[in-house]
DNA sequence: TTGTATGCAAAGCGTTTGCAGTGAT
DNA sequence: ATCACTGCAAACGCTTTGCATACAA
């Protein structure tokens, strides 16, 4: 039930070269240089399999659609430049919250974000 | 250009009697025990137009549809619950965290979201 | 040979928009 | 009487799915 297609390896190929999360549309297009008649529908399915088997993992940004990442980073954060919408790792925490909620709540995980100008847009 | 209609009443207050933010369907649900005959596109009209206007902010969470909340909260994070999904207001903000950003990046704003279980879904 | 993976196109889902009619001013 | 607002339904953008074919095993 796991077959090694070109697709596929164009695919995680894609995403391992990029040092950044990538959107669906991204990968596509890197990935087309190896697989030139890819199809968006065969980056979804993957992408989905490939996080089901945790080779990838998703990013979620507030009010964004998710970017896709190699698996197996532990515990971290992400940047978005607000000129070119990219979208960078922190690899940094700053620790728990548990404090932050109201009585009788129980934080389990968090999701921080940080918004403002990446090195190639200046300020 | 601005016309107090029945529709934008009961959106407003459904949105006003809540405590926490809400999704567009249950703003329709709510809003529609004043207005039977409110539709969906109303709704979203509405609270585009009232969040030009500031009198709502929209609460953008990692890979969920926005809610929307009474405008002109100061800067505030929020919670969501892991078993009702349902998001509240966190009236705390940890700081600045523009020591994590890379060098050459500029931080500008930030957004928190602390999961968990809320006091009605227990531990 | 077998059956999963692919390409294509249609279907979903939440949100937006066009249009003719309604109603606040 | 105007013209912004509404209801309805079609259109949209992103993602998923159905189906016949292609190809890894």
């Amino acid at each position: 039930m796991e077959r090694m297609t070109k697709q596929r390896a164009a695919i995680r190929e894609a995403i391992a070269r990029s040092r950044r999360p990538l959107l669906p549309l991204e990968i596509l297009d890197q990935a087309k240089e190896a697989v030139p008649a890819l199809s968006l529908g065969t980056v979804y399915r993957n992408l989905k399999a490939m996080v089901e088997e945790k080779e990838l993992q998703p990013v979620f940004l507030p009010g964004d659609s998710p970017r896709y990442e190699l698996g197996g980073h532990r515990h971290h954060h992400h940047f978005q430049c607000r000129a070119c919408n990219r979208v960078f790792d922190i690899h940094a925490c700053p620790g728990e919250f548990s404090e932050l909620a109201p009585q009788g709540f129980t934080v389990e995980d968090h999701e921080l974000t940080l918004y403002g100008r990446c090195s190639d847009c200046g300020t």
